[in-house]
DNA sequence: TCCATATACTTTAGTAGTGAAGTATATTCC
DNA sequence: GGAATATACTTCACTACTAAAGTATATGGA
């Protein structure tokens, strides 16, 4: 038995991320009416906004938070139903669509700000200050072995 | 801003869990047929069993895995039409169910040993041995301090 | 003893993900 | 230029969670 099995690893990584997210669900839906989920989105198409003119494309989001592309489809309707985001045809490739932020998508990144940094104090607070640095490379290293896991 | 929002380490964690639950639901369902979610509560309720002569309630697997009352009244719905689990009244508080694994469920328990072992195995060659059981540690106390975050 | 409250579970409506199969547009290669 | 293939997205059926409101049974005072 290996001691990521004796620690019972997998189990702490899951209770811990569920734990987490629902006290941070719970916070940005009261203060800002937007899910972490949905926040995800918005932030990734605030981030890749900033440097091309263009605005991310669904499959570029789905890359980056690790989705599949119809978790986003489902996810950009929802956005776009509540007002935060809007897309149009790329019109250099017609199959893809470009994202952007509405100004009520901008102001909910806004209202996120706050709550979003109070659980981000939380958790340091949690892991101790000292220990963040490398805490926050362990998750980055699991992220990366596990992403593309095809066969 | 704190350490932990520069280290985006909400978006990591919800990340690295994200892509190694995927992995484990793949691995799981290919070679035992069962999610790792559906896992998780046989293992409690084979964990709880051992103790105790009765089985666990639902509450009981709901406390243990973090989850609401609800998810777990649908998951046991699940795993008995599945025919993993039974479940008969108790006789001291007829408001509770209590849980067991039948003879399929024990089975698939078995089933799913190897691949989780692999999953977790994978899991510390990322981490790298020797950080391990700070990991888990930090990962531990998270779970506790986003345990019970009420108002 | 009976009423109020607490507890164990269920139901409902909604969000958020998966994988597989389908559509439409691009691209590659003869 | 056209056929085969690749790519960007959608649709479908399903799992799995949440919160809120509801049902049924327990339990602790007055």
């Amino acid at each position: 038995m290996t001691t990521a099995a004796r620690l019972r690893l997998y189990a702490r990584l899951q209770s811990a991320a569920h734990l987490v997210k629902k006290a941070a669900d719970r916070a940005l839906l009261d203060a800002a009416g937007v899910t972490t989920a949905q926040a995800a989105v918005l932030a990734v198409v605030a981030g890749e906004r900033a440097e091309g003119a263009q605005g991310p494309t669904q499959k570029t989001v789905a890359a980056a938070l690790g989705l599949n592309e119809s978790a986003v489809t489902a996810m950009t309707n929802r956005l776009i139903a509540l007002g935060y985001l809007a897309r149009e045809k790329d019109p250099q490739d017609r199959r893809a669509w470009r994202l952007a932020l509405t100004a009520d998508g901008e102001a909910a990144i806004e209202r996120i700000r706050e709550p979003f940094g109070a659980i981000n104090a939380e958790m340091e607070s949690a892991l101790g200050a000292e220990h963040l640095e490398e805490f926050a490379g362990g998750l980055t290293s699991l992220g990366k072995t596990f992403a593309n896991i095809k066969e």
